[in-house]
DNA sequence: TATTTATATTGCAATATTACGATAATAAAA
DNA sequence: TTTTATTATCGTAATATTGCAATATAAATA
């Protein structure tokens, strides 16, 4: 069937599941790597950046936006793109239970 | 295509998207979030907990245990699961990386 | 206004993911 | 050894993702 059955899981886990899931690609977080490297740039230097076509990484950097990772300024005609911490705040919770967890645990199976 | 280029990208950005995208579903999200909760469980357990059949539950740890995020024991003829810190490491030095970065810097786009 | 520059959108082909019924495999128990 | 319980795999349908050429849009500049 192909469609995930969002509407059985909670408005927290699909959150998470979204933004875990725009991070999931290579070129995604080569783009997130490239932000923090030079702070912020124009789409077009990440374009030069990436082995893939202008159109691709346009829609690489929608769906990075979509999902609250990174916020786009209009700069002149060009879209000057950076980090957004509102969407790396949200998955930050998740992660400091995750290692808090696996710190204070011995973590073995059954 | 359809076809992710990873071989145009570093072994390090394939590596974490690999793990995010491992994470990039709401069923792995709770499987996540349950594992923490009750340290470790057999396998039906999360499918009594999950609106989904056995065999979707089935694919689900799977491709948890192949990007190294859970891992299972055999407990009887039973398989026991719980979170693998191998692949959570991973992805933590990103995050701090990233979180770092973000509080160092009043981020603004150009 | 016409041109240039920069980015987004459309349309499409190839591939991947999600979900589940049916079934296989494995190990304990009767 | 047969049965039961537990998990994995196969096969398949529906949907999503990836990538790019062609084209559209928008803003600056000549």
């Amino acid at each position: 069937m192909g469609i995930t059955k969002t509407t059985y899981f909670t408005d927290e886990q699909n959150e998470l599941a979204i933004l875990t899931k725009a991070m999931g690609h290579p070129a995604r977080i080569a783009i997130i790597q490239h932000l923090i490297k030079v702070n912020s740039c124009i789409c077009g230097d990440i374009v030069n950046e990436l082995p893939l076509a202008q159109p691709t990484v346009s829609q690489h950097l929608k769906e990075l936006k979509n999902a609250g990772l990174i916020k786009g300024n209009f700069e002149g005609n060009a879209i000057c793109y950076c980090l957004d911490e509102n969407g790396f705040n949200k998955i930050k919770h998740f992660f400091q239970h995750i290692n808090s967890y696996l710190e204070n645990q011995k973590n073995q199976c059954c």
